[in-house]
DNA sequence: CGGTACGTTGAGTCATATCAACCATAGTGG
DNA sequence: CCACTATGGTTGATATGACTCAACGTACCG
């Protein structure tokens, strides 16, 4: 299939698919938002936006997936979070009127609703559920924002690498032989983690040799969840 | 001066004085927080809520400074923020309607004022400058904590110290003689580096042996900022 | 078939944590 | 008033987790 044959989604639609934070819209509001947005679509690799950049809109994701993350001084990427169908992003620019303190780049080839500005501002302005409700979104993303802080200052690698693979199972889901359904570099894993990307390499062929998890490439296939939580010290 | 004497501050006053989040609010809503508002004052050490409570208001602060942290597993604290005059804190849990994800405690002596949930509920529905004002907070805040990630996540112990000591002097100021407007113990300072205790005592007795900073306990002297910034890595 | 990106492994190094001992200070209670 | 205790600060010795550097394997791609 072509990626152009591909229908504008209708955020209607998407909203309720999602459950995403559009819910709260109301039918005039969903329709303002469907006449004024942009389709657009994405490849592995290419960049939504870049760190320093002022943003004139945020994006909705409709499929595929994209990692948010922070340059370091030698060029080292920090990731940040990763955005998958039903998330926004570029919104924190937005509306602290700050420029993008991240970079967007796309894990996997992605469909996106490009919604200007003026619309979230207005919608702010006229819909006070929504406020609250992107009030909400902000305000726990603090809170996970604050638990990372905590973990990378205090929990070894061998205990973050165990949890960031537990929560890559929490996020994205494990296919029906128990593989994980996102697939990163390992030099991807070790920018989540905050590592070098051999300590990523031996500690995953140490989780490998317990029979924590098996590795074909790109594809790590979970094996013990338990043996996983039990070295990542999380019991929340 | 005993603390008892002290007059309950007004709202009015305090957002003027400080700039705080309230400077959007009408006449009345300001009246209104008055009336409804609760004042109490802490002193060094004391608690105002803890990580897992459920939190039936947020606190704005008239004066003194406390540390917002997170609990480690081995009990070790992790400095997130301090709050200081003007600012407000526990908003986050109230308005993403989870039990708090930090601990507050005194620093410095402090008063403030506690305001019911509802009030900040009600002021959102209410008046969307406002409601902006605080996403523009959130977003604001989540900024600072992504950047933080990153630096814990990728720069060493040396500099992260030399930029917290640049962060605080930012926050709290020097004073006639340079000396640091805030006194922490080398503990505190360890936890919001994200190191051990006997790291940060090495790494100020080099400073001052580079005649960065001078320590005279507590009281810490900034020498010489430009040396500071040099080793934080910081150009921004 | 060479090139480029990614993955893997080994060896050496270093920053930082850990453990232990000791000192200074201040508050407490008998 | 003095021993007693707790808390915080400092220093040294030692251990080690994790990074760096380097070499090499692998796979895909034009």
């Amino acid at each position: 299939m072509k990626l152009q044959e591909i229908p504008v989604p209708f955020c209607d639609k998407c909203a309720l698919e999602t459950g995403a934070i559009f819910r709260f819209l109301s039918r005039d509001e969903v329709d303002m938002i469907n006449f004024e947005k942009e389709f657009r679509q994405f490849k592995r690799g290419e960049i939504l936006y870049n760190e320093g950049n002022r943003i004139s809109g945020f994006y909705c994701i409709h499929s595929g997936i994209i990692k948010v993350f922070k340059t370091g001084l030698d060029g080292k990427e920090q990731i940040i979070r990763f955005a998958k169908p039903g998330d926004i992003i570029a919104y924190r620019s937005v509306l602290s009127s700050e420029v993008a303190c991240t970079s967007a780049k796309v894990i996997e080839d992605c469909q996106v609703c490009f919604i200007p500005a003026e619309i979230l501002i207005s919608l702010i302005k006229s819909n006070s559920s929504y406020a609250h409700e992107l009030l909400k979104l902000a305000c726990h993303e603090l809170g996970e924002a604050n638990s990372f802080i905590t973990d990378i200052a205090q929990k070894t690698v061998r205990e973050r690498l165990a949890e960031i693979l537990l929560l890559l199972v929490h996020d994205f889901g494990l296919d029906e032989q128990n593989y994980l359904q996102i697939s990163l570099t390992r030099e991807e894993l070790a920018n989540i983690v905050g590592t070098a990307t051999e300590s990523v390499i031996r500690l995953l062929s140490e989780f490998k040799s317990d029979t924590l998890v098996e590795l074909n490439g790109r594809k790590i296939r979970i094996l013990d969840m338990k043996g996983l939580e039990k070295i990542s010290n999380v019991f929340n």
